[in-house]
RNA sequence: GCGAGCGUAGCUCAGCGGCAGAGCAUCGCCUUCACACGGCGAGGGUCGCAGGUUCAAUCCCUGCCGCUCGCACCA
């Protein structure tokens, strides 16, 4: 809190000046002012047309609910987006990110609803509903809740750090998308894709409206298996015995909907069914109705289950339906749209569904035609909106015929002209879109696209389309009226990828633009929209809407749940975002985005992330403190004059002067070159959290961990040493701020303005349209590894030279020696290259170390000395225990480092004593295990020796 | 039933043919001059089970077992 205090003058900040980093960092400080400077800058913005030579990225954000807010799933494919587009932008592409809103007809609508039933009594006394306040009120009312509302999600992009191109930004329902609706639908109706019909759907009776397919969720209930005795009759009424046992036969049949047999038509039986090879013809009379209804056969039923018997209902149920075409029965509806049943039902007419099978079941026992009653674990439709039973009905509702859309669109991804990833869900997509069936796009809604469909009073007769027509099209009449129903929402968002760049207008914008390069989404929806922006986006534009689709995995609570309102384990990324900033949750989010598993996201990684801002914070702060004399703490070089940015740039100073560079140096530059192509690589994979695991491994483990201790020598040294070494160090960082910007924008923007020497961006973008430059790390080259500053020799000696280090802050841990506690150091070289390298890291050594010395020697230990034996380099490290050890410690150690020396050995041994090894395993691998069998033999007897003297010792003591 | 994915350290996950890795958590030592949102060290895994291929298998193949998710469905 005390730090947004001290960096209130934010805005100075923005301008090129000294800079001073606050102490740690403090997200909130300056997250938001960053993103007001980009937004404001234009930094965001894309061009209508590619520069020469430049190509262009483009996806288009898969809107969220306007209504909505943003929850974890948002967060992670934001994120992901986010990284991919500052990359590109980096890169030099033409970037476009297109950002928008959906207006999501039910989930809104019913918001809406809620509203307006809290704010009073209808005429009746219930609650007040849309039809009391009337369409044209209510929409008004809707557009009303839309404006005060959207901008929420919009503003949580912003804090997330999108750099979406908000001058592009497109809502389902804004005019321009509206007449794209209009237009497709026009269109489709004319190539006789689109046609009103009389078809079993599936019907919400609380949001009393139709749903596709997709928008019912099939959900395991426990119910009961209820058998029904059907007895069968002559066509004339007289009985029908039954060969078998002589007596007058009936059909037992199952079911778990009793209160269905009020609308059955007929019974059906297999064909080759023996048992019932004489009812073939015959007739059932209906429970309780008496109604006499024909026994049919067809090879549909299952004659494993129960008796073999199968009630046909086709009004309410989908096989019963195509069963009921196939032999031309009739379809009596029993259930209505209100969620009662019809007159049809007789005396169970106006009850509610459930209240009508207890009635049911209660007559049935009564009347002595239930048999039997067991436990059955049944499925039932659920609406996915509101979770009450969608039941199925026949209406009259509009669909797309799909199959001839549905054709081009698998070939687009049979061939490759679209891409999954992971791959293996074009499998679930070609398996949907082969058995795809035609999609119910009407809904009796408000909030929506209205159907362009109007009825003619006189005529009957339906005119489709684009604007309101002033008479019929099949009789003159003038007297029309349009369609009440409005669309799907996911039929406006299907045309997205090339509504939103303005079609059907030809526009600038759609050629440099479609097909987009990525589309990025959750694979809940792949059927929803991915597959119907492939049909739209194919017939449409004669072209796939997108190369590559990228789905990410389902963020899950810590235990690995869906998160949800109810279970209350819902994470809420704005409060993660104020709590640690934005850039930590990105990283976390990038570093999860491993594929093909769910993520289970834990606030413990959000803070840790924290942890590693801070770290990266503090190294640029560093800098800060080497490169500014009057800041010089002890140690530092004093009165060191500032020193000037080097000529031509850093980059350029270190490719000349690369021969001189200590090894340190050259060891950074070389790492830093790895870490650029394993960053590149996992963006181009779709393996983010391969780059972010190289951001954290380069930035902590090497930069921060080895890089800044080995540089504080010539740091201190000054003259030539101290030069290159700020210099090494300032390009360092500069690149990892560069490479870790995608991922981490914030943070690394602010820090990149502190630095001295910032390099100048040569993106195209930056200069663009004579537009003046604008200083942001957004525009910055993004690095590319340069193969003149790999180093073997320097990454082989600072190996070297960690292997001293970390076996002598081994040897401190196990003894539980202070940091404080100084000792001397010898070592015995096996060879003269070993001899020579350690001379050349003694001084390293002993700074890194804290010792007083390292000295080679030769011949014998003494008797108070230790060993540590090292295979690189090649020394032996010996250390006089005399004042400074418990012996007893010193023993436990040498002790498990022989036993692991030992462990090795023998599993080395094993491998070198089979004759099979020998001779089919690679020559090299065979020579470099019987180098380690040496090596370990080596180092055993070194360590023994030691151990004999130890012992001497300890006896003493 | 069909399809997909997953079972690796206490937890979350990476690795996917040559002696098991990271982060967090745990245990020691350290407030050392960028950082205690820190440093150093240590402990911890027959890589779900059983076969097979291979000189060599956590990694490839087959079969089980367990978990998850699609699709279809027994009315």
């Amino acid at each position: 809190m005390g730090q947004s205090k001290q960096r209130s003058g934010q805005s100075e900040v923005l301008k090129r000046e000294a800079s001073a980093l606050g102490k740690s960092y403090e997200p909130a400080g300056f997250e938001q002012d960053i993103y007001r400077f980009w937004s404001e800058s234009g930094c965001f913005d894309s061009a209508e047309e590619n520069v020469p030579g430049q190509e262009s990225f483009c996806i288009v954000i898969p809107p969220p609910n306007v209504t909505g807010v943003l929850h974890m799933g948002h967060a992670l494919t934001n994120t992901i987006q986010d990284i991919l587009v500052r990359w590109h932008r980096m890169k030099g592409d033409n970037t476009l990110w297109v950002p928008g809103t959906d207006h999501a007809g039910i989930a809104t609508q019913s918001q809406v609803e809620k509203q307006i039933a809290k704010e009073g009594k209808g005429p009746t006394g219930r609650p007040l509903t849309r039809h009391d306040l009337g369409r044209e009120k209510f929409l008004e009312r809707t557009w009303q809740w839309k404006e005060e509302h959207a901008h929420i999600i919009t503003d949580q992009l912003k804090r997330l750090g999108s750099s979406l191109d908000w001058k592009r930004e497109r809502f389902t329902m804004d005019e321009g998308l509206s007449a794209a609706v209009r237009e497709v639908f026009v269109r489709l109706h004319e190539d006789g894709l689109i046609y009103r019909g009389e078809r079993i759907i599936n019907w919400c009776p609380r949001c009393q409206t139709a749903l596709s397919d997709l928008e019912v969720v099939p959900q395991d209930r426990k119910g009961h298996l209820w058998h029904l005795r059907y007895r069968i009759v002559e066509a004339d009424g007289s009985a029908v015995k039954n060969p078998a046992t002589g007596e007058d036969a009936s059909l037992v049949i199952a079911t778990t909907r009793p209160e269905t047999l009020l609308g059955d038509t007929a019974v059906a039986v297999h064909p080759e069914d023996e048992r019932w090879a004489f009812a073939h013809g015959k007739f059932a009379v209906l429970p309780l109705l008496g109604r006499k209804i024909p026994i049919i056969t067809d090879t549909y039923v299952d004659r494993e289950f129960g008796t073999g018997g199968l009630k046909v209902t086709p009004a309410h149920d989908f096989n019963d339906y195509e069963l009921g075409k196939r032999h031309d029965l009739p379809v009596v509806h029993v259930m209505g749209k209100d969620g009662k049943i019809t007159a049809a039902g007789g005396p169970y007419a106006g009850m509610k569904f459930s209240e009508a099978r207890e009635a049911v079941l209660q007559a049935l026992k009564e009347s002595g035609e239930l048999v039997k009653t067991e436990d059955h674990q049944n499925k039932v439709g659920l609406c996915q909106r509101c979770d009450q039973v969608a039941e199925p009905i026949i209406s009259k509702q509009w669909f797309v015929k799909i199959e001839p859309l549905a054709k081009p669109a698998i070939a687009a991804v049979e061939t490759g002209k679209i891409e999954f990833s992971p791959k293996s869900w074009e499998k679930t997509y070609f398996e949907w879109m082969y058995n795809i069936r035609d999609w119910c796009i009407s809904r009796q809604l408000w909030w929506g696209h209205q159907i362009p469909a109007w009825y003619c009073q006189s005529c009957q007769e339906t005119t489709v389309a684009r604007s309101t027509p002033e008479k019929c099209s099949h009789c003159g009449g003038a007297q029309l009226k349009q369609d009440e129903d409005v669309l799907d929402t996911w039929f406006s968002s299907a045309l997205w990828p090339f509504s939103t760049l303005g079609w059907p207008e030809k526009t600038k914008a759609l050629q440099t633009f479609y097909p987009t390069s990525i589309l990025e989404t959750g694979f809940d929806i792949i059927f929803f929209w991915v597959a119907r922006m492939i049909m739209m986006g194919m017939h449409f534009m004669g072209e796939v809407p997108f190369r590559k689709i990228y789905l990410h995995a389902m963020v899950r609570d810590e235990k690995g749940e869906k998160m949800s309102k109810s279970k209350g384990n819902v994470i809420d990324p704005l409060v993660l975002i104020n709590q640690h900033g934005a850039d930590p949750l990105r990283f976390t989010l990038a570093a999860m985005a491993g594929q093909g598993r769910d993520i289970k996201l834990s606030v413990d990684r959000v803070e840790g992330y924290r942890a590693f801002c801070n770290k990266v914070w503090n190294a640029v702060k560093f800098l800060h403190l080497q490169l500014d004399p009057q800041s010089a703490v002890d140690g530092l070089v004093p009165n060191a004059a500032p020193l000037a940015e080097p000529q031509g740039g850093a980059r350029q100073w270190l490719l000349d002067n690369h021969a001189k560079l200590l090894p340190a140096n050259a060891w950074i530059l070389s790492r830093l070159q790895e870490s650029i192509a394993t960053v590149e690589k996992g963006f181009k994979n779709f393996e983010l959290n391969e780059s972010a695991q190289a951001l954290y491994s380069f930035a902590w483990g090497e930069v921060c961990d080895w890089y800044i201790e080995f540089a504080k020598l010539p740091l201190r040294a000054g003259g030539a040493d101290r030069e290159q070494t700020l210099i090494t160090l300032h390009y360092v960082l500069e690149q990892l701020l560069t490479l870790m910007h995608p991922v981490t924008p914030f943070v690394t923007e602010e820090l990149w303005r502190s630095l001295p020497w910032r390099s100048p961006a040569n993106t195209p973008a930056r200069t663009r349209d004579g537009k003046p430059e604008i200083e942001t790390l957004m525009f910055q080259a993004w690095p590319k590894v340069d193969s003149r500053f790999r180093d073997e020799k320097a990454e082989a000696a600072v190996g070297g030279l960690r292997g001293v280090v970390e076996a002598l802050r081994s040897f401190r841990g196990e003894n539980s020696l202070s940091p404080r506690t100084e000792f001397a150091v010898s070592y015995v070289p096996q060879n003269s290259q070993a001899g020579e390298f350690m001379r050349s890291i003694a001084g390293d050594v002993r700074s890194l170390s804290r010792i007083t010395s390292l000295e080679p020697v030769t011949g014998a230990a003494g008797e108070f000395e230790t060993v540590i034996p090292l295979a690189v380099p090649a020394v032996e490290l010996r250390i006089s225990l005399q004042g400074l050890v418990n012996v007893e410690e010193e023993q436990k150690r040498v002790r498990k480092e022989m036993e692991k020396v030992q462990a090795d050995l023998s599993h080395v041994r094993a491998k070198l004593s089979r004759e099979s090894f020998i001779s089919k395993a690679p020559v090299e691998l065979v020579a470099k295990e019987r180098e380690n069998e040496a090596a370990h033999l080596a180092k055993l007897s070194e360590l023994e020796s030691a151990l004999t003297r130890l012992s001497r010792l300890g006896g003493g003591k």
